[in-house]
RNA sequence: GGGGGCGUAGUGUAGCGGUUUAACAUGCCGGCCUGUCAAGCCGGAGAUCGCGGGUUCAAAUCCCGUCGCUCCCGCCA
């Protein structure tokens, strides 16, 4: 070994040690007489002194380094004088006294600062992605990441869970995501597909018997990039066998109560995790995937306003759509400048317009407020529980629209009037789905979860009678307003599989060449079994304060879906396309 | 597929029609310096203002296009 110390596990108690140390320079002072150099390796940053009295090679080696450069340091612990301690680190007591250094290799001037997290630009850090990985920043999180995938494997193994490996080349699948495509050089005009995720395959496993299972798993998906989405991220996917909904959801809660102590010691968790409807969901929050770490629920205005002389209240509701509000507390001095910001954000989601309505003393201000009679103004404020400072936003649609609105409005004022402490971890299970819905560019019903997801009620003719009212049991489980897993209790019986298909719209040779191995594998003896897999990238993300899986993935690619280290995607040699059988369509 | 933001020395920013020989900080190079900790002081080098076109007497600055990064909508069972 080069070294017989980390630089950063250096303590007053290694004082008086001889210890050889090895990393990269971190930051150089050099006094002429005295040359510091931090020193820093994986486990941190220690001082090394070369002095007058040091060695005359030593003094022109560390006269030469330079950042970044390679280096290998022969010395001895000491204690620092007390004037001379530096309490922001952990090595801050001691410091090496160097007696050799060895350049073990040179480097060059770094593209940007290696020694503190100062922002760069994007494209800068992932084309020198090994070198933002030195950072410190990058590196805690990786590191996090880790921590976090060990402490679910030991949770999972303790619990009688195997991890098993299933293919990446696999088959494609109809529905769902885009699939990445792996040509065949042997089959001539035939592909493999990267998987979506492993959900036939772990189900596969439950019918053969292992009853559970879990894989930290790669999942590819060729669809538009967004900061908690990349092409390939991963899950732990796990499943189980003769299990109902709340066991799975009782296993989770218990790892990850567990897990964020574990990890992140200054995080709090919220227990139990609060569960609501999807309907629940959405008339409180407008969201399937609300952050739970504030309140200022959507407030029901339609009984209050429908009756209204504001044509745009009373239309509405005719119409059947709905009038929700929200209270911004304190907000009531807003601008006429922010309040076109807010309007602009609910216009973004689908709203005509958004109503404000400014509780001043004496007086309520807004647009439409001399549209509306004392006795409305006065019941808003009563049912949503504004009192004199606040601003209340109102918007009226349709239901979607109202909640859509509502939500991004809800989620500005979080960050405006910082409403959360970024501490708190706040879990939350979304249960009753909807099990299909309606895909009405391709005159089809869809599954809202997939198509393997227990349905209530059953049977095909119940499902027709009002498809949009059938629930499913599947589940999403939320943090702090990100969807972090999703899961369901499968389907196990082949006669309501092959209905489902049905609803969706398969014929039966269609499902037969689609899904005829897992109906077959269904018809062997299945047992009942569900699971459900939570995203690495985005739990590993909210633990790490981030707010962009970019920076818990090694190898990120950008929102353009590109390496800009390696150059991915790129062409590839005539041959190779040949030899897989393929010719590049000329774009019309 | 659509919309918003950004692009100026290695890096981060300022300048946003003419007082600019494009500024500041930091990094880099050189000098001084034996106790600093993002060391300090002195000196120096470093930019076809992303790229292409247009408007103008004059463009980093205005317009159009294009490329890159980024955020959002669509999309993501």
């Amino acid at each position: 070994m080069f070294k017989t110390h980390s630089c950063g596990a250096l303590r007053p108690q290694d004082v008086g040690k001889s210890v050889t140390l090895a990393g990269w320079v971190h930051l150089r002072r050099d006094f002429g007489g005295v040359i510091f150099i931090v020193l820093r390796d994986r486990s941190g940053l220690v001082q090394v002194v070369v002095s007058g009295e040091s060695p005359e090679e030593t003094q022109t080696a560390a006269a030469q380094a330079r950042s970044e450069f390679v280096i290998q340091v022969e010395g001895t612990v000491r204690q620092r004088p007390d004037n001379q301690v530096n309490p922001d680190w952990p090595t801050g007591d001691v410091e090496v006294e160097a007696h050799a250094v060895r350049i073990l290799n040179t480097a060059k001037t770094p593209p940007f600062y290696i020694y503190d997290d100062s922002p760069v630009d994007e494209a800068l850090r992932l084309k020198y992605r090994y070198l933002d990985l030195r950072r410190a920043r990058l590196q805690r999180n990786i590191i996090l990441r880790h921590e976090t995938v060990q402490f679910l494997r030991q949770a999972l193994n303790s619990r009688g869970f195997l991890e098993i490996e299933t293919p990446y080349l696999f088959k494609s699948t109809p529905e769902g995501a885009r699939d990445y495509l792996v040509p065949s050089r042997i089959h001539p005009g035939r592909f493999y597909a990267l998987p979506q995720s492993p959900q036939q395959l772990k189900q596969l496993l439950m019918v053969a018997g292992y009853e559970k299972y879990y894989q930290i798993a790669r999942c590819f998906r060729d669809e538009d990039l967004r900061g908690d989405r990349q092409p390939e991220f991963t899950q732990l996917d796990l499943e189980m066998s003769f299990v109902h909904r709340d066991d799975v959801l009782d296993l989770i809660e218990e790892i990850f109560a567990e897990l964020i102590p574990a990890v992140t010691p200054q995080k709090h968790v919220p227990l139990p995790f609060p569960r609501l409807s999807y309907a629940e969901a959405l008339e409180m929050y407008g969201t399937d995937k609300p952050d739970l770490r504030f309140g200022m629920q959507l407030v029901d205005l339609t009984p209050v306003l429908e009756r209204s002389n504001f044509r745009v209240f009373s239309a509405t509701a005719a119409s059947g759509g709905k009038i929700k509000g929200i209270v911004a507390p304190g907000c009531a001095d807003y601008t006429r400048r922010e309040i076109d910001e807010l309007t602009d954000i609910a216009k973004r989601e689908g709203a005509r317009g958004l109503v404000t309505l400014a509780y001043t003393a004496g007086a309520v201000k807004g647009s439409a407020a001399k549209f509306l009679t004392e006795d409305e103004l006065t019941a808003t404020a009563e049912t949503t529980g504004a009192s004199e400072g606040d601003l209340v936003c109102i918007v009226a649609s349709d239901a979607k629209v109202v909640a859509a609105s509502l939500s991004a409005l809800r989620l500005t004022f979080r960050d405006r009037l910082d409403l959360v402490d970024p501490d708190v971890v706040a879990f939350g299970w979304v249960l009753d789905f909807p099990m299909f819905e309606r895909n009405e560019e391709e005159q089809r019903w869809e599954a809202v979860h997939h198509p393997f997801t227990m349905p209530r009620p059953n049977t095909y003719d119940e499902m027709m009678a009002d498809p949009l009212a059938v629930l499913s049991d599947a589940y999403d489980l939320v943090c702090n307003g990100w969807e972090i897993a999703s899961g369901s209790i499968r389907v196990h019986d082949p006669k309501i599989q092959s209905d489902i298909f049905r609803m969706l719209g398969y014929e039966e040779a269609d499902a037969q060449a689609r899904f005829g191995h897992m109906m077959e594998a269904f018809s062997y003896g299945a047992p009942p079994h569900g699971g459900i897999a939570p995203g690495i990238d985005r739990l590993v993300m909210i633990l790490a304060d981030e707010t962009n899986i970019r920076e818990v993935i090694a190898f990120p690619k950008t929102s353009q879906a590109t390496d800009l280290m390696a150059d991915a995607p790129a062409e590839v040699p005539a041959e190779q396309l040949k030899e897989l059988h393929i010719s590049i369509a000329e774009e019309s």
